[in-house]
DNA sequence: TCGCGTCTGTCCGGTAGCGGACAGACGCCT
DNA sequence: AGGCGTCTGTCCGCTACCGGACAGACGCGA
């Protein structure tokens, strides 16, 4: 079976999945850049400045609801991109952006990234396909905010996140990770601290590390396999997120 | 300024916003259905059948999770359409999809509404910009689910229903509402109970009315405002959801 | 007009998660 | 080595919401 996918792997699973001739091209007039952590790198309503496929690191999407908590409503890293939206014909964003691992990502100037989606067919359709993985695994969120305990819901994210750092230890406080799951920190340091008494993780001071891999998956709420499945299904074996 | 919608009104939002040229074809291989309420038109991993732009009643797409519980993702009436994922690239539905409030729709064949995307540039354009509103409205029930109170969440689902029913009553038992929210049958009767009490709704046996309208938005949570702005600055104004 | 199925009201105890407040502990930085 | 800021642990009472169970009431259809 011929593999018509770039020579060059980036390891970002988009760009990887574009034939050379075109993402030749687009790998020229893109820039990698790596991004600290922690950082805001768009905000709701506002202009979006560039496209990014991270190769590394993770970016999250948050809501800010009005009182000033904010909720993530979808984790990226190497399997996706941030900027859909302008394949899809705004130029603002609809969240904010903030990047939660350090990492390098690829990038492209929004404008640019509207012109080679009209450009390289290829492109266009791999990053409308992820618009739909992202609006699947969104509304996979609905559903799990609505109704699946919290021990579920952190594990499914501890997954998540363990998938995009591809290492065992990641940084990350109980204040930081209650804010995505939309819940106090308290609960977030009871529920680690029974996850660490299971043996399923260990942490210290703003460091996780997953201990027992299979042991997180099985405490983790549905979502994480279903989330992961769709991204499978709508691009592809995911080469990149492979465990 | 010049008017450049189709002429022809369908009282469908997106169909209304394409300039005649795209607008007459396409109404003339479109079929005109009724859709009876509480029906499946549609369930996740299957096949798509028709894209459906409706011009009256409402109809939910849902998640549903293992244990067999449903969670509403996105309710669409005459501002919107169903099979934005043909759009996307996929040719299966991402959730379960239900009628909600009986009502008729244009339909068009996946395979022919697919074509047609690539046809009309305006078609697609305004069926991917849909598929940007969907992306934030979606996001916006990730965090309303994981913050918002019961009667917050209940009176925001009563007024997209009122813009999409345009009628001050409309058919709902309580049980069906609770599916939506993802809550338990009492807690929405508590909570209407309190809002008739209040004077914002009132209700018998699978019927609601909604009375005092702006009473029920002040009742409501930031989201159903959040949502319709959402709608409006992606789509133009909306004319066909106004009140 | 009766009957039965569906929808609503209400009771219960139980609990997960909230919000605040504060003590301790780690570890970076000087 | 000391100091301070950040992160974590733990206490509290509280309440929103859960799950089950059952009684009542509406109204459609026979």
């Amino acid at each position: 079976m011929p593999n018509r996918r770039s020579a060059t792997k980036t390891r970002n699973l988009l760009l990887d999945l574009l034939p050379p001739a075109e993402s030749g091209p687009l790998l020229a007039i893109m820039e990698r850049v790596s991004l600290e952590t922690k950082k805001s790198i768009g905000r709701a309503g506002q202009p979006i400045a560039f496209a990014y496929f991270p190769v590394s690191g993770m970016i999250s999407t948050v809501l800010t609801l009005a009182d000033g908590n904010a909720v993530e409503m979808a984790t990226i890293g190497c399997e996706g991109m941030v900027g859909v939206s302008l394949a899809l014909g705004t130029d603002e964003d609809m969240y904010d952006l903030m990047t939660q691992l350090a990492g390098e990502s690829f990038r492209l100037p929004a404008r640019d990234f509207v012109k080679a989606c009209g450009q390289y067919p290829a492109l266009g359709t791999v990053v409308r396909r992820y618009a739909a993985v992202l609006l699947r695994q969104t509304g996979q969120l609905v559903a799990c905010n609505a109704r699946h305990p919290v021990e579920g819901r952190l594990s499914r994210w501890l997954l998540m996140t363990h998938d995009r750092a591809r290492a065992e230890e990641f940084p990350l406080t109980q204040e930081f990770l209650a804010m995505m799951l939309g819940v106090r920190r308290q609960s977030v340091t009871e529920t680690a601290s029974a996850l660490q008494q299971s043996g399923l993780i260990t942490y210290r001071r703003g460091v996780v590390r997953v201990v027992d891999r299979s042991g997180l998956e099985k405490a983790s709420c549905e979502c994480y396999h279903a989330m992961r499945l769709t991204s499978e299904r709508l691009l592809g074996e995911a080469e990149c997120v492979a465990s």
